[in-house]
RNA sequence: GCGCUGAUGGUCUAGUGGCAUGACUGGGGCCUUCCAAGCCCUAAACCCGGGUUCAAAUCCCGGUCGGCGCACCA
């Protein structure tokens, strides 16, 4: 059994992660969360929003996983979340219909199926596997179609991000936050890709859960307030540079950005604190590292792109975060495709005085004689020159029909306007997340397998080492002995603790070491044990998952002392009297 | 989607035409004063559908799911 194997028996045994739908055979691609699965993740969620919510002030939304299809025709989903392909007549082996013809045309990608299909023809490109004839290239959209309403009802889509979300209320949030940039928001939330052959358990689900931030900024100002907070902390970066040398690089933020192997400050200050987010879940540090698109597989319109990326054990490196400054890109083709401008208008520090050519149509004038047309004629004439405006009959040609307009009416002046801001539309920083492929890599990290003493002889104990703020049972409560006068204070004690608002197991069946093992296995960091001192002096020992020591500590106030543990507001030392 | 390969209690596993093996785990009990101890009891499985056969967990076909390779992965 290799380390994803052990992980992810562990995970089914002990209620973390289920195939979905096992009843009846299961479907590839979905998974359940058990008791202790949701728990973890809901954990993992709550330090997320912790950073990004509470912490950097990017207010969490939730709108519709199903989305119509405007919002996805705009995004690119609709016409690019697919990929065509081509299928072999002989041997059936499926190919990128636009692969096979990228030596022969330059922008191969941007092709329609019938374009393909002559290209395929013309150049005689047969099967690469075999030789074979090959069928019409069709597309394959990896968005889960539906329907809105009865009958055909309305076509839409499964979200395949959460970021469109965020775009499609722009003009909301910008509201929200009184216009100043940069401002973001958050989402966490499923979405939904047809993956054609979903591989690797919980690493690629046809449902999944993200969790994004979209922060809108100023394309003129990428520099962080914050970023001395991370300046100095070592980063592993594999930048497009490295990757041409293959060796990971260790730097500071500082370094990344005045090198500006990092695009820029505000990218850079993202970076870090992915960094610092991965770390403080349980990601170790020496298996992780952030890695630079380059320049072909980055999409066209980001400026800057980098995963972080988590050494696992079967698998490798493995993308978990993507963070990229998308520029204007997703406002634009939102606004292209609705017609709303999705700006800001930002104020200039000091109002700027423009030299400007002003006409003035005398509108009580033009009222009169163009009816419903003035404002449209009147437009048309604040375009014209002076020149044009000193003739004597003024000319203006207004969807298709010929205005002859009396020069009398209009006037125009040079003016001197003061111009108090301007309007924006800012740059999109986008970390996004996969909380699924973080969980599980938390859990390979914390997995670990070591031989301790038992019995004058050495047996394996199975521990996952989470961090207490992810521990999904934070303490256990363990009469030493199967007996009413023990397991009595031992279920007082245990609602002492939860009403601290802990996470606490009571277990009571079989040896006490066995208990201690089972907690071990699924990461409970302490454990607290009643015995017979216990109805004598009124204190109990705290075992520590980790070194396995024990610590003797009053009753009273212990569920300050556990919950000072696990916050690490308190060393296990300090807790109690060591035994 | 294609190819190869596999699927037996909760987990791991033996069996390969004729009563389904064992271990661990789980539950109950006895015992037990701190790291999967012991004893007793108990629960629990042949992926699904079709075919061949007197008889199929076993052989054949199809499907589902897992693994690996190819392809795919905005």
């Amino acid at each position: 059994m290799d380390r994803y194997e052990q992980v992810i028996e562990l995970a089914k045994r002990r209620g973390f992660l289920w195939n979905s739908f096992e009843l009846y055979g299961g479907a590839a691609g979905f998974y359940d969360y058990g008791p202790l699965g949701s728990t973890l993740k809901r954990r993992i969620e709550q330090i997320w929003r912790e950073l990004y919510v509470i912490h950097e002030g990017f207010m969490e939304i939730e709108t519709p996983t199903i989305g119509i299809e405007d919002v996805f025709v705009a995004s690119g989903h609709v016409g690019g979340f697919s990929d065509p392909l081509c299928e072999c007549k002989e041997c059936g082996e499926a190919f990128r219909a636009d692969h096979l013809v990228d030596k022969i045309v330059e922008i191969a990608d941007a092709l329609s199926n019938e374009e393909l299909d002559r290209l395929i023809k013309e150049n005689n490109i047969g099967c690469p596997e075999c030789g074979g004839e090959l069928g019409e290239a069709y597309e394959f959209n990896l968005m889960f179609k539906t329907s809105i309403g009865p009958g055909t009802g309305r076509q839409g889509y499964m979200r395949p991000e959460t970021a469109q979300g965020m775009f499609v209320n722009f003009q909301r949030l910008s509201r929200y936050y009184r216009e100043k940039l940069p401002f973001g928001a958050t989402q966490i939330g499923k979405s939904y890709r047809n993956e054609i052959s979903p591989r690797q358990g919980v690493i690629r689900l046809r449902e999944f859960t993200q969790a994004e931030a979209e922060i809108f900024t100023h394309p003129e100002e990428k520099t962080h307030p914050n970023i001395g907070r991370f300046e100095d902390v070592t980063l592993n970066l594999y930048s497009d540079e490295a990757q041409q040398k293959g060796v990971i690089e260790q730097m500071t933020v500082r370094e990344a950005i005045d090198r500006k192997i990092i695009a820029h400050e505000f990218l850079a200050y993202h970076i870090a604190l992915t960094n610092n987010f991965l770390q403080r879940v349980g990601i170790a540090a020496d298996k992780l590292r952030f890695r630079q698109h380059q320049k072909d597989e980055m999409a066209h319109y980001a400026i800057d792109c980098w995963d972080a990326e988590i050494l696992t054990d079967r698998f490798g490196w493995i993308e978990v975060v993507g963070i990229a400054d998308r520029t204007d890109y997703d406002l634009m083709a939102h606004a292209k495709t609705s017609g709303t401008e999705l700006v800001v208008h930002v104020e200039y520090d000091e109002p700027k005085m423009i030299e400007q050519f002003v006409v003035k149509p005398n509108m009580a004038k033009m009222g009169p004689l163009f009816k419903g047309k003035a404002k449209t004629v009147a437009d048309a004439l604040k375009e014209l020159s002076s020149d044009e405006l000193d003739k004597e009959e003024i000319k203006v040609t207004v969807d298709g029909e010929d205005f002859t307009v009396p020069s009398d009416i209009i006037s125009y002046t040079q003016e001197t306007v003061k111009v108090s801001g301007e309007k924006i539309v800012p740059h999109v920083i986008e970390p996004s997340y996969g909380i699924d492929r973080i969980l599980y890599c938390t859990m390979e990290h914390a997995f670990e397998e070591e031989m301790v003493a038992a019995e004058g002889e050495e047996e394996e104990r199975i521990v996952l080492r989470f961090q207490n703020e992810v521990a999904p049972v934070q303490v256990a409560i363990l009469p030493l002995l199967t007996r009413e006068e023990l397991m009595d204070p031992a279920k007082q004690i245990a609602e002492k603790l939860r009403n601290r608002g802990l996470l606490v197991a009571y277990d009571d069946s079989r040896a006490i070491g066995r208990r201690y093992r089972r907690n071990d296995e699924i990461g409970t960091p302490y454990s607290i044990t009643i015995d017979y001192d216990t109805l004598e002096d009124n204190s109990v020992t705290i075992r520590d998952r980790d070194t396995m020591e024990q610590v003797r500590a009053p009753v009273d106030g212990i569920e300050d002392v556990i919950y000072d543990l696990v916050y690490g507001k308190r060393d296990f030392e300090t807790a109690g009297v060591k035994l």
